[in-house]
DNA sequence: TTCTTTCACAACCAATTGGTTGCATACGAC
DNA sequence: GTCGTATGCAACCAATTGGTTGTGAAAGAA
């Protein structure tokens, strides 16, 4: 349970129905029996789903009589996006200065044409 | 095994190790001894963590002698981009869209906030 | 050839996960 | 107060995961 909130956001994200639900969260809030509609599996089941979304901190929840509706909280899917951007970036970089010493290794045989999109 | 490629790419980056795996394949190919060096772990355990990454497509193994040398393959990276700014998106339009009804809301009466279903 | 290095595969074990069911609780309706 | 709905919590089970060790194959070096 102690694991960084990055790892419980990754983890939250890798099962299928989870994704689903925090699809279906963006159309807005919905409750545990809601969500548990479109699927054959028990309310304790995705009341369990919701609660690791909630870990994660991807999910908050409000109070509507008996009902607690989940709501969406995107901001940190922006956790998520920095880091991939990171290391996206950071390879993009090293596979430029790859081909641009390749380009200069055969300069005399192939100029290279700008291709780093 | 017969998850989908998305679920494989959020499951192989919940790891810590993993994440830091590919950060370090950033900088360059390593071979799985270079990258069980850092880690108190044998390297069994870093080729379990290198299978797992592979096959979610994000590292490619060549040929080197001996070696077989680990290649970040960072376009599939792309793939989980795409999904979290789909749903960071729909949720900020919503989130817009609310505003603005409470904004008229303010302006005028209430009409039902929660039946966008 | 034999030795060493690098690494994958198989078997095994402990911990975690995703599902179940049953019971308890919170709230509104009666 | 009692009843019904929505939900959380605990216990349990099967499957998966992350680690281990042992064996063995592939590719050079001696």
């Amino acid at each position: 349970m102690a694991a960084d909130r990055l790892s419980q956001v990754f983890a939250a994200l890798a099962d299928p129905t989870r994704r689903d639900i925090v699809a279906r969260l963006t159309l807005g809030d919905a409750s545990v029996a809601e969500l548990a509609q479109p699927y054959d599996v028990s309310t304790q089941a995705v009341s369990k789903h919701v609660k690791v979304l909630q870990d994660a901190g991807l999910v908050s929840r409000g109070r509507d009589a008996q009902r607690r509706p989940c709501h969406l909280e995107a901001e940190v899917l922006d956790l998520m996006t920095a880091w991939i951007e990171r290391y996206r970036r950071a390879a993009d970089e090293r596979f430029r200065r790859l081909d641009a010493l390749l380009a200069q290794d055969q300069n005399s045989e192939r100029p290279e044409p700008g291709a780093a999109s």
